[in-house]
DNA sequence: CGGCAATTTGAAGGCAGTCAATTAAAGTGG
DNA sequence: CCACTTTAATTGACTGCCTTCAAATTGCCG
């Protein structure tokens, strides 16, 4: 069992659920909740499953399938994507460690598979949600988390309707800051999960890294490990 | 003052805040809550400013503002969109009349502006989120509202994916259902809003529109009246 | 009817896709 | 540890869809 490199120390935020319970409790601003911080931990560890290990490119949820649960990435990478007829793929978002995700409906017809090896954390949804609405906190904090997911889908969104360049710089200077600007970025998922995130065929990404790399914007050390050497100009291809 | 052609029947769905009492008092389905209808309805107009009325392309609010209310369409058609430095310009979403909006923080810079000439309720943003840990049915519409608007947010992402006429048919077919598939189609958009949600020209979309109607699927009894005559045929081309 | 704004249509060019071949890296077994 | 196999990524040539720029047409409103 091999466990595929990940986002380097930000892979170890969630081993369990101590940082959502912390983001809750810090979250929390408005009166009416009759919990602490112990409460909530137990109360959340009793609707918990898992953690399940899935290998590379399984399918944790399929697409349709009544959305029991909520998930929590402890390590690894995951997607949320859509396969078409034609075999072609469309990539909504990927989940890093620490995110909380699943909240879509049932007939969003998404499918929930692994990007890399992965440890995911099971939720039972309406036993969450009831707790939600006993303590006003899980309420908020959920709110807050499901808002923040549709700022970045608008993003993407937006994303989507730019230039090979600017797609492919933006995918990587964003990378690139949430792993905390390091000096050698490693690229956690395949090409083909980055290509079909952007819009792109794996060879217009392949291509547009070559050109970032021949105007000496980023060096390749690997297929997957890449240093911005002029994150600047990088920046600057974006809008 | 004229106010522009609209959704049709639903243009009149919201007039006050009934709407959203009901649909409030509907998905309440957890214990806890200590407020019936009539005291939701007093709550929510306490904190109720407007409607107000705003032509077409003025801004209602602007991006980096400071996000302090909530909105509701009352007529009319709300783009919500972000403009480039080279003019471009992206549209995220339209909100059409009894769409209740605006969850995004600040920090996501999108401008909430007018597609039509539109009347909007403003509800004070804190206030709501107070009262929503208070009573929590209001506290899980929000939740749920939120994530039906991710989920529509997703649908389009994955929609940006795709060639033109995967586009443009989504968008008639799904238009033409929202209004209750009637005889006629009646965009209350300008064809670039249109455009620029679909990441198109607005050439493209005139020329996707002209080859659709070749096929016979369509007929255009005016620029922005349509009669969708095989829309089987138009979904086919969805993928 | 006249003038402006919105949409349509046409022709030419560019960016990204497709198909195919090569190279690099990772996994496997001797 | 090295040869072999398999998978992933890069590179090249060509095609096609969409954009760009320009002109004509339609529709709205005074």
């Amino acid at each position: 069992m091999t466990i595929r490199p990940d986002f380097g120390t930000s892979a170890v935020i969630a081993p369990d659920l101590s940082g959502i319970v912390q983001a809750i409790h810090a979250s929390a601003r408005c009166a009416g909740s009759f919990a602490d911080e112990e409460t909530i931990r137990r109360a959340l560890s009793a609707l918990q499953r898992g953690p399940i290990h899935f290998h590379r490119d399984k399918v944790i949820a399929c697409e349709g399938e009544a959305a029991d649960y909520i998930f929590v990435v402890v390590s690894g990478v995951v997607r949320s994507c859509k396969t078409y007829q034609n075999g072609s793929r469309g990539v909504v978002a990927f989940y890093l460690p620490g995110d909380l995700f699943g909240w879509d409906d049932a007939k969003c017809s998404l499918s929930i598979e692994a990007a890399t090896d992965v440890m995911v954390l099971f939720l039972k949804r309406r036993a969450l949600l009831s707790l939600a609405a006993r303590d006003s906190r899980i309420g908020s904090y959920l709110l807050a988390q499901t808002t923040k997911e549709l700022g970045r889908t608008q993003q993407h969104s937006l994303l989507m309707g730019q230039c090979a360049k600017s797609r492919v710089a933006t995918f990587l200077t964003d990378l690139w800051t949430r792993l905390g600007k390091p000096a050698s970025v490693d690229l956690p998922m395949l090409h083909q999960d980055i290509a079909d995130y952007l819009g792109l065929t794996i060879e217009t990404l392949s291509r547009t890294i070559t050109s970032f790399e021949q105007s000496g914007m980023l060096k390749r050390q690997s297929y997957r490990k890449l240093v911005l050497r002029k994150p600047a100009l990088l920046s600057q291809l974006i809008d």
